[in-house]
DNA sequence: GTGGTCTAGACCACC
DNA sequence: GTGGTCTAGACCACG
């Protein structure tokens, strides 16, 4: 599982953290059972301070993502794959129907929206490389 | 123009006033060469801050949506309404693009999408009175 | 409000924090609407580092007990009374269980458990001062 | 006597060990004068750190549950049976003492805490093969 | 070695 | 003034 941190974002890095995790889990990148990188070691490759990554895994635990297996580590909670996925959904349809209605609401008809998501689908499928 | 504010929004108060000014020149609901109301009458009416007012303007201003009169108050350049209309669309189009490419990174098929595309549009257009 | 820390107790500062405004509310003391004593405020009050406030603050915010305001501080959310008192009813039950469960497991009949609950009863009432 | 680990629990291992060697001892499961399983044995049983078994003998031994005898192992005391029964009963009539107070607190009656009593310990007696 | 907690002090955006 | 985030460094319990 490889995390990437923009200092610069909107987001903070304990949150970009989190949803890089969730989405590592979402994909099947990492599974149910394994052990994450420790506090300490994640903080060292991404260069920031380890409290910052401790609150990240905190935060996971609190949402049964992780659990926090004494001496060892941070492990994958068994249901999290299927939470992370839901939850995923669960986001992008929320995002969807937002971004839709305001596409509405400016004057844009839906065949319009429509042949627009088109367009986009096709340019996001020939420049995979840079997905 | 009526603007509505939530303090409790996510968004930050003077930044909602931003957007719904830009939404309603982008509409055409206020036009070029309009004067919008003074600092002190908007915060008055929104019970808000005059400075988080002020703040709006200023980067209004700043961005050359509206002019400062001497003496009359703030007006809404020549070039706001087109230039208001494309950064909307603009806008639209990164959103949309965006939350495509991840719904297709977490393993939706572009059918997926567009038919998860179809189903939002065709619940917004029935529940049309909430917006 | 009043709250009071035990630096030396099993709980960590921030959870007895948590607890003590959740109980708090569950009983009335403050109520939905009403803004909390500042990060700093608190933190200088229990004498303790503005940061273990902060955290508390941040998970009651989580569970959805307390809501910022912008640049006015935090509030109590309108359905945290509810959410506490039920909380706290759950947590009063299942504690009970679990003790009556062990009593039963080292010896003591359902009857002496019943008479050791109706004699701690009767000193709590009569001791009440010191509660 | 037989020693079951959780070890994703609340408890640390040690802690469950001490535990469950006192309840035993209380229970009369084993009695005063029998010899415990070895450090290595123990350890090698749980599959645990034999570190951990060490420490919860170790501090068995601080409470003189067990004693060292040299050459033997470790031996339960001849007055553990008796310190075990009673420190286990005073336990459960603090504990029972602490949570009643807090149900007073939060606004339950002497009445409704005892017919909480009364309906635990009934769905106790039929859940029994669970327990 | 692991995570959990706390302190101290800094900077930011917002009102 | 408010909360939110981050850094730095310390100590603890656990295995």
């Amino acid at each position: 599982m490889i995390i990437h941190i923009d200092p610069d974002g909107d987001l903070a890095i304990y949150d970009q953290i989190i949803r890089q995790v969730k989405f590592a889990i979402a994909k099947g990148v990492v599974d149910a059972g394994e052990l994450l990188p420790s506090v300490r070691e994640l903080a060292k490759e991404l260069t920031i301070n380890p409290n910052t990554v401790a609150r990240a895994y905190q935060e996971l635990q609190n949402e049964e993502i992780l659990e926090s297996v004494r001496g060892l580590g941070l492990r994958i909670c068994a249901k999290a794959p299927k939470k992370c996925q839901q939850e995923r959904q669960n986001l992008i349809r929320i995002r969807l129907a937002s971004i839709l209605q305001e596409g509405l609401q400016s004057g844009l008809t839906a065949d319009e929206l429509k042949s627009l998501v088109q367009s986009e689908l096709q340019s996001l499928k020939s420049g995979k490389a840079t997905a």
